[in-house]
DNA sequence: AGGCAATACAAACTATCGTTTGGTTTAATA
DNA sequence: TATTAAACCAAACGATAGTTTGTATTGCCT
């Protein structure tokens, strides 16, 4: 006989049968984002392997099962964090560009997207951003579209200061970016450690790539 | 009835029952390696999770249990496989950088350990040294120690550098180091479809290091 | 020729995975 | 109060994972 156990008494509780969408006023998170999160937390933290249904269930104080009621199987949970990590990441920094008068010098436009950048990897919910290192090929592969898209932002701008004489030509673009952002990606990993600020961080790379570290004669 | 199957004629065949290592003469590597190579091609390409015992033993002709000769356990594959990526990578740059002459300045230095490093990712053997990023973090923390000291390597590399009045002073070598491996390890990921060079990687990598990409005025 | 290692296989074992199914509880509506 | 939709659970399913066990084959050495 099913379901005849101590009724658990959750803090979760039924929904208005009626409006589906009746501006959500409660001040607790919607299920389905918090299940995004919990699987999202758990990938970070422990590698995609160990991000299991059950896992990612307890975390919500659910059974694997009740999840399969939010979402239609695992790979899409997977994606929408996929998803919704890196078009925050890419909304934020063409926002931050965007935003950025007409006239702004290439090292401030170029700030400016690190901050913004830097501050996605290290800030609240960052742990959309990091999901993806930790994804098998076969998925990765899937936001591959997504993730050429932003970095066709930081080739633009990096073209723009070409273009514009303020940044050197003769790199190849193509190569720079990737190494740039590369560079970007990994520092807070290390940083942790040595407890450095976002604003640090975003600073000493953009330092760096301006001027070099070479002592000036 | 087991073991009745058409007694398969492998090209593999026992061994002399005496000597485990009187000198590898025969042309083909021991099995233990191969076992190696191919988990590292698999990882790289398809990912932990791929990478079963059945789809290893499958890549060699032989069936999952028989691995198990050779190997204890999977972890201890992956972690050889690890290890002497790693340790591999080590000694190369450690060897290049000691091989130079004492006085050697600092940019030749670090171009002689970029090129090292570099070339390591995109060669014959470079699986293995791809193998870690796609590890869960449960593993990938075994390795830490090594991979801390590999770092240290380039830190003293930068410290030199700055001793000497060669390097600007002033850059937080913690920062600096993981961003820059960060960027140089990324790279050939993306280069693969721009087909560049190991040369060439490495040479925008130490130009762009020393010099920045700012215009000179 | 016989025996002993070395090497591999077949088959099963247990654990756990993603997923499905049918039923139960809850809270709002009518 | 009866109904209904939302939300969850218990239990099981088949697939597949790493691993163990007993057995068969093969070549070298005596």
């Amino acid at each position: 006989m099913p379901g005849t156990g101590e009724s658990r008494m959750r803090a979760r509780n039924g929904r208005r049968p009626g409006g589906a969408d009746v501006a959500d006023t409660a001040k607790q998170k919607p299920m389905r984002i918090e299940i995004l999160d919990a699987a999202a937390e758990i990938i970070v933290r422990e590698g995609y392997d160990a991000c299991t249904m059950r896992a990612v269930a307890a975390l919500v104080d659910m059974k694997a099962g009740s999840l399969y009621y939010h979402f239609k199987s695992k790979d899409e949970i997977v994606e929408e964090i996929l998803n919704q990590g890196i078009e925050t990441l890419y909304a934020r920094v063409a926002g931050t560009i965007r935003d950025l008068p007409k006239e702004a010098p290439f090292a401030q436009r170029l700030s400016a997207a690190v901050g913004v950048h830097v501050a996605s990897l290290v800030g609240k919910d960052q742990r959309y951003m990091h999901v993806y290192e930790h994804l098998p090929p076969t998925i990765k592969r899937r936001s591959r579209k997504m993730r050429e898209k932003y970095a066709q932002l930081w080739h633009d701008l990096f073209a723009d200061g070409v273009a514009s004489g303020e940044a050197a030509h003769g790199h190849d673009l193509s190569l720079l970016v990737p190494y740039f952002l590369g560079g970007l990606n990994r520092v807070p990993e290390w940083s942790r450690a040595s407890g450095a600020s976002s604003e640090q961080i975003a600073g000493l790379a953009v330092a760096t790539l301006l001027d070099g570290i070479a002592a000036r004669r």
